[in-house]
DNA sequence: CTTGGAAAGTCAACAAGGCTGACTTAAATT
DNA sequence: AATTTAAGTCAGCCTTGTTGACTTTCCAAG
């Protein structure tokens, strides 16, 4: 009613869940997770970096300190495949490892300045458009949108996405 | 000014634009999108075929004779790139190239009944999660997530999800 | 104090799936 | 007849994922 169908009361269930329906959400799924990567490939190709550290980078300004393990779990990546990027992004002096305080067989890892700069360009760049988005959706799609991702992950990277702060010096 | 948020009326436009909001979006779909390819990747990997083999077989499922150059564009790949996945699953028997009959130049693309069979497999997992997180959210919620997928994409991706029907056989 | 296990790091080898560049064949178009 | 287009192929490279094996350092429990 309001629009294409989706009266919030009786036959509605019935309604929204057809194959096609469906077959559409995958590929806007599908072509929406390209676009929402364009940008910051391109920066990353121009320095030498890949989609990979660009998750390294991300994950380690939201989580300031976080330990190795934390990452590899956020990542779900193995050990071997995040050394390699960590390792560039270290010696390139973008992340810094710190010896744990607590724990002295800990790395806690943080941006440095050059790092910290890397990744303002390429959230600046992501959060444009995800802004662009949610600006021509509109709050009450945003919300929706919110909703059905959430929905859709697995139960533990739900728990991640909801933010779990694991005590840190 | 109320602060759950997204009040339609007045300050709502900004209060669902912070930095913060953006990262969140940003997280959900990376989470998201883990979420969407993991039922049909496992499928594929015990199958020895890989991401890509899924979304020839899709996108071949959705445009039944579409020709390769048709497919390349969707992809957004190269020939050889896509010739590569192409071929194992042409030799495989999962899909069949006939020969233009205007133009002899052009091959057309076709899933047999295994290539289909494999693709329902897959595509059936892909919708169950899916159909879970439509259930989950609700109709309301759907229509938003389309909305804000949509503003998200490329120009061009957003023609080709829409769809654009190319002159058939 | 010793020992077991955890956290990190490394070496080596492999695979998928992107990419570029060069080149062929066949057919359509000019 | 010449040019362009669609498809296909060969060769080689890169990133990013994987296994498996092994070391170093350090905490914690016996």
């Amino acid at each position: 009613m309001a629009e294409g169908g989706a009266v919030p009361g009786g036959g509605e269930s019935l309604l929204f869940l057809t194959d096609e329906q469906l077959r559409k959400g995958i590929e806007a799924m599908f072509f929406a997770y390209r676009g929402f990567t364009a940008d910051p490939d391109r920066i990353l190709s121009a320095q030498g970096y890949g989609r990979a550290h660009h998750r390294a980078l991300h994950f380690i300004h939201r989580s300031p300190g976080t330990t190795v393990n934390n990452l590899l779990t956020i990542l779900g990546v193995t050990k071997q495949s995040l050394n390699r990027v960590l390792r560039a992004l270290i010696d390139d002096g973008l992340v810094e490892s710190r010896v744990g305080r607590r724990d002295k067989r800990e790395r806690h890892l943080h941006l440095t300045a050059k790092g910290a700069a890397l990744e303002r360009l390429l959230s600046d760049a992501q959060r444009a458009r995800m802004r662009a988005a949610y600006r021509a959706a509109g709050p009450v799609a945003v919300a929706g949108f919110r909703q059905v991702l959430e929905a859709m992950m697995d139960p533990e990277q739900r728990a991640q996405y909801q933010g779990l702060r694991e005590g840190g010096p």
